[in-house]
DNA sequence: TGCCTGATTGCCT
DNA sequence: GGCAATCAGGCAA
């Protein structure tokens, strides 16, 4: 089942966390490759200095102001793109980074989008999975309930979180130097396909 | 294993 | 002009 609309228009950290467990695909023309989300950071409008939004709306940053449930893909240090899920009403500047995916589909794909065919290696990192999952900044303010990027709910899951509430850590962020205290990056408990660095 | 650095570009001050 | 929600590779221990 794909996520509609209102899944994503509540709550970022809720959202963040019931995106644990979600799949996300994106159909080319090259194949189509799905990975199943296992890490996850919030980005909040308020008291969060790290956050894009926090300064208001820029050309940048528009998209996360705008409608949830479409993707926030950015530039970032002059090579990679970061992608994240816009989330909260219209107005409400948060979004929810994708930070690593467990590969489960279109696997040799991704291989060869990243030249490399260490499984591990595929998404471990929101440059990376961009990267594996074929995306562009061309897919920047493009919702997600509606194709060629979407996120699905597992089969007999619905607008539930797919995992156990114990099975969700949550950490402080990686790679910000701001608010870099507050613990808003969550991830499975355990899980091999996350982002290395781990801080229980 | 873990720290340090270069690559490279658009956006904001 | 500075910096950024990153990554890969090099080097030391």
């Amino acid at each position: 089942m794909i996520l509609p609309l209102l899944f994503y228009e509540r709550d970022t950290v809720t959202v963040a966390r019931a995106l644990l467990g979600m799949r996300l695909v994106h159909a080319t023309p090259g194949g189509r490759t799905v990975g199943r989300i296992v890490e996850t950071e919030a980005y909040l409008f308020n008291g969060d200095p790290a956050c894009h939004a926090h300064k208001g709306k820029t050309k940048r940053n528009a998209v996360m102001f705008g409608p949830p449930g479409h993707a926030y893909i950015y530039f970032v240090y002059g090579m990679y793109y970061c992608f994240n899920v816009v989330t909260a009403p219209e107005g409400i500047g948060e979004a929810v980074l994708v930070r690593a995916l467990e590969p489960l589909e279109g696997i040799p794909l991704m291989e060869k989008r990243r030249h490399t065919r260490a499984l591990h290696n595929l998404c471990s990192g929101p440059g990376k999975l961009v990267q594996a999952m074929g995306m562009s900044g061309e897919l920047n303010g493009c919702p997600l309930y509606r194709g060629p990027l979407t996120i699905h709910a597992p089969d007999s899951f619905g607008l539930e979180s797919t995992v156990q509430e114990a099975e969700i850590i949550a950490t402080p962020r990686i790679g910000i130097t701001k608010a870099a205290d507050l613990p808003l990056r969550f991830c499975l408990k355990g899980n091999q396909f996350a982002s290395r660095r781990t801080h229980p």
